[in-house]
DNA sequence: AAGTGATGACTACAACTGTAGGAGGTATAA
DNA sequence: TTATACCTCCTACAGTTGTAGTCATCACTT
């Protein structure tokens, strides 16, 4: 199931709060979206229809969190990613980035380590 | 303008006939997605529509062709990617990538010397 | 107690997407 | 010349997505 943009904006609030009521949701969310209060309601409630999203509702208001990890979501999203846009050429897509993205000295050298690792 | 899952299927028919007319395209793309020849036209006006497909009508059959190269399509789709799924952080992004996915001697050797050109 | 403001449930509605079916034209094969 | 096989155009229809409005509550304020 691939996430949509907006669905990666609610998860990413929910993240953030680690699961919260809908005042604090729509308020995290206001600035980045100017969504509207039921907006983000229905988002939530279709995206825990589709299992992305639970809803304490033994408590008043009630509690919204994830249902998935955001590790887990990046790696499927890695994957689809890489076979829609690159037909599953890691490589191809790392040089992309690498030739696009300002990396950071640090940064560099934490990617060399980690093509030094695979060398064994 | 984001491209969905289909619509990079479809380009990337177009990309590699080098545009072609429908029943081409139609063989082409079967065997991957078993779509009907009526899906993959209607896939192909409506792209044209959106400015992604260019049709020559003063031939028949008609030419479908791509009215964007791919490299660029690419760019937008790492940007998108990017920002969505790791906040802008390219560094994170091609750790994960290259942490999973198999990388071959030679390529490596590749992004090593991209790293060691943005050394300067 | 009556007004105010947040809550959650339900409803709405247009645009976009996935997936064709059918009609009417033309070229070709038999 | 009639059937075959494509072709293009138009239509359809259910499902998903974006974006709220409305309504009945509930809890807090005055």
């Amino acid at each position: 199931m691939n996430l949509s943009e907006r669905e990666w904006i609610v998860l990413d609030a929910l993240w953030k709060t680690n699961g919260a009521e809908l005042g604090v949701l729509v308020h995290e969310l206001y600035p980045q979206t100017g969504w509207n209060r039921n907006t983000v309601h229905t988002y939530l409630t279709r995206m825990e229809a589709k299992g992305l999203v639970c809803i304490h509702k033994d408590v008043t208001p009630h509690i919204y969190c994830a249902m998935i990890d955001r590790e887990s979501c990046q790696q499927k999203e890695r994957q689809s990613f890489l076979n829609r846009v690159y037909h599953g050429s890691a490589g191809e897509l790392i040089a992309a980035f690498l030739k696009e993205e300002p990396i950071s000295q640090e940064e560099r050298e934490k990617l060399r380590k980690l093509l030094d690792d695979m060398e064994v």
